[in-house]
DNA sequence: CGAATTCTGTAACGCACGTTCCTGATGTCT
DNA sequence: AGACATCAGGAACGTGCGTTACAGAATTCG
């Protein structure tokens, strides 16, 4: 049991726990939770199992950390759609990095989708998590499309379905981009872009 | 290994197999691939394991059985879709069968959705087949659509662009139903079907 | 009726998992 | 320097998994 103050006695810790968090978000987004064992969760962090326990108490603990991160790197790029200075231009920007991250060879899918899929049935705590993050891009995408609207670049009225609708959609790519089918997600990713602008 | 022929020899099979492969699925569905184990199987199925193993070879063998029942199911509710004598008509036709699955009590979303998630990564046989039912609905979605846009419901542009926003966003509503989101899968699905009169 | 064949139920196997224990190493504080 | 506290690494534990082996039950064929 740590300490809350930064002067701790003992031996310190040799790993930083921020670099073995994202290294962990890294396998359990590609893997999933279940999937992603305590060793290879070891190896990928390279910090040891006892270890891990120390600092995060269960692979539970481990994965809550990790989902904070996901949902702190997801943050950080709904800034722009949530309060951007543009309209359709601002969801652009967002689908292009959504569909740069599908192109890449990085995990497939998006973490907090696939993980509602294995776990959520059985974890009300991650269920109402995963149902927070999904209203927060609901939350930006309904901003964004506002801006539009007062530009002019879209009909007002809808607003708030075609947001329920576009979340859903993209949430929907997330599974096609999970079991491998790169170019049907991205032709999803666009067939929205101009779906939206043929609204005009 | 049993024989193609009616007339067996040795002792029957005391159990129905499409029945067992019907109480698999739930299972499969209500719990996903992994969650199910050998021993639940079982139990829902009212057969012992090793009569499991001597009819179906193994788990995977089991869950590819309960995923083609599935799709023939899911074949099924699309045949009104997809050569339907209505237009926007059969899509809502088909957005209230799943409205009614999701306010049910019976498994949350859709077992490709969630299978895809947790197995099509490390599965390439299984993720061809998730792609091949994505391709499905969408064919019976831009059907439906081309119908309406002949019956002059919608405007006839960018009909295949909108079957794909659809597809997507439907797979995004079974997930949010996966979660337990009852009200939010629900409000989902009434947000794509006005959004999709208000093209009229 | 007896031989051959197939199915059922139980028990067991090997394995991998998450987790904990223990011992020695590595620090900080007085 | 010595007492104390924490950490790291490896071995070990118990559990549950998918799967198989085996012995008895049930049926068909000659």
């Amino acid at each position: 049991m740590p300490r809350s103050s930064s002067a701790r006695r003992g031996r310190p810790r040799s790993f930083d726990v921020d670099a073995a968090i994202d290294a962990a978000l890294a396998l359990f987004w590609r893997e999933g939770f279940e999937a992603a064992s305590i060793q290879a969760l070891a190896e990928e962090t390279g910090v040891g199992a006892s270890s891990l326990y120390a600092a995060f108490g269960s692979k539970r603990g481990l994965f809550d950390r990790a989902l904070a991160r996901y949902e702190a790197l997801g943050d950080a790029t709904f800034v722009t759609l949530a309060s951007g200075a543009r309209g359709l231009d601002d969801i652009d920007a967002f689908l292009d990095l959504l569909a740069g991250q599908i192109a890449s060879d990085g995990p497939r899918g998006c973490l907090m989708v696939h993980s509602t899929a294995e776990v959520a049935p059985t974890d009300p705590e991650l269920a109402a998590r995963m149902v927070r993050y999904r209203g927060r891009i609901r939350g930006a995408i309904t901003a964004a499309l506002r801006r539009a609207a007062d530009r002019g670049e879209i009909d007002g009225d809808g607003v708030d379905d075609r947001a329920r609708v576009i979340q859903a959609a993209l949430f929907g790519v997330m599974v096609a981009a999970r079991s491998g089918a790169r170019e049907d997600a991205l032709a999803t990713l666009d067939a929205l872009r101009r779906d939206l602008r043929r609204r005009a």
